[in-house]
DNA sequence: TGTACATCAGTGAACGCGCGTTCACTGATGTAC
DNA sequence: TGTACATCAGTGAACGCGCGTTCACTGATGTAC
């Protein structure tokens, strides 16, 4: 591992670089000259393993997904409850919950994740994309399955939870009143909301 | 009306060329010089009526969310019914319809409006700036003043309904699976989903 | 009604930005014999 | 074990992009007397 003329690892260390970059400054941050600065090699050395920004892009929008689907379930695996459709109910939610947080605390990613998303699904990396929507559909399968909620409302209720978690992470994100992140009321409140806005659409897909 | 030196009205000329250039191509799209290519002007003479490109940006997004809101009191116009809660009840319908079909039929301006609300209110525009925001408020407020929904639902049933459209709006507009907005079956597809959107927000909000 | 002058609105040339990308290249590595 | 050669990985210089913005300017307009 000396530093040699040839690096060794130089695709996976711009990779790296990459996601450092996306974290902190979101899509316009991930600069091919600024990663290459960053790995210590010359400006143009990442097209001998990019064929183009946009091919380092969708790396770091699948990095982005997996860790989103991730975060989505570590929510799901706090569900404590036994009961099928207690169960089902309580992971609904905590996937829901993950899925804001993870874009509240990683705006980069997330951004990119779905800028990325645009475009078409870049083949290869096809799965990795879709995994937090397949995950979500998972849950939505265990709660129709538990016969918590009505056969007929299964087919839309993938897009109902989906348009409530990302429109409030984007309200959030980009939306009026940016609220500081700092860890003080707004926080509080916001966790209120969100609280609301998951046992509404909990309210909504069960009601009869 | 002479063509002369003077134009006479450049101002409001220079923020309908970029309204238009908005329409086409979204925040990107909107290129002072090409604004003052389409009026037939030099590409600096913006600088007599714009301190900035932003002060540009904010005049079309404020152009956008006066928009926005007149879309929303045209669906609320169509509500029929006479019996209050039913009326409240439609009228949230509708207003979220129309916000999701106003976000689908004009993304650049809704997307600028909603990027340059992110910085700050812009002092004159400011009213403009939530009047669809406040607009959905009202008839929340109708809603809750009808008896339909429980009075602990009203503190956070603002951030509810606005997720959830503008969450299915983002995810058809730069969302997985780019439907080409051709006028056959996934037009009606979306359409489907969203009525199905709009009831399970409608149904979390009033269910017991 | 004229004239002098301040003020306003638009002009043309120029700068700097920082990037993505391409080109011809050089140094390092692996393989056939 | 050596040597020739192909191949691969990184280099340095350069291009073009198209913009936002600034500068010193010129043409047009309005107003005081």
């Amino acid at each position: 591992m000396t530093k040699s003329y040839h690096h060794g690892n130089l695709r996976a260390a711009l990779i790296d670089a990459a996601v450092g970059l996306a974290r902190e400054g979101g899509p316009d941050a991930v600069v091919l000259r600024e990663m290459a600065r960053l790995v210590g090699v010359s400006h143009n050395a990442a097209y001998r393993h990019f064929s183009d920004r946009d091919e380092v892009m969708a790396e770091v929008a699948a990095f982005g997904m997996g860790q989103l689907e991730a975060a989505m379930r570590s929510g799901i695996a706090t569900v404590r409850s036994r009961d099928p459709k207690v169960r089902a109910r309580h992971s609904l939610r905590e996937v829901g919950r993950a899925y804001v947080h993870f874009a509240l605390e990683n705006p980069g990613l997330f951004t990119i994740a779905f800028t990325v998303m645009h475009g078409e699904p870049s083949e290869e990396r096809a799965a990795e994309m879709v995994a937090p929507y397949a995950l979500l559909n998972e849950v939505l399968d265990e709660l129709l399955a538990s016969g918590a909620m009505p056969a007929k409302r299964r087919p839309s209720a993938d897009m109902s939870c989906w348009s409530a978690v990302h429109g409030f992470s984007l309200l959030h994100l980009t939306g009026p009143g940016v609220e500081v992140p700092s860890p003080g009321e707004p926080m509080v409140e916001r966790e209120a909301a969100l609280d609301d806005l998951l046992m509404t659409i909990e309210r909504g897909l069960i009601a009869p």
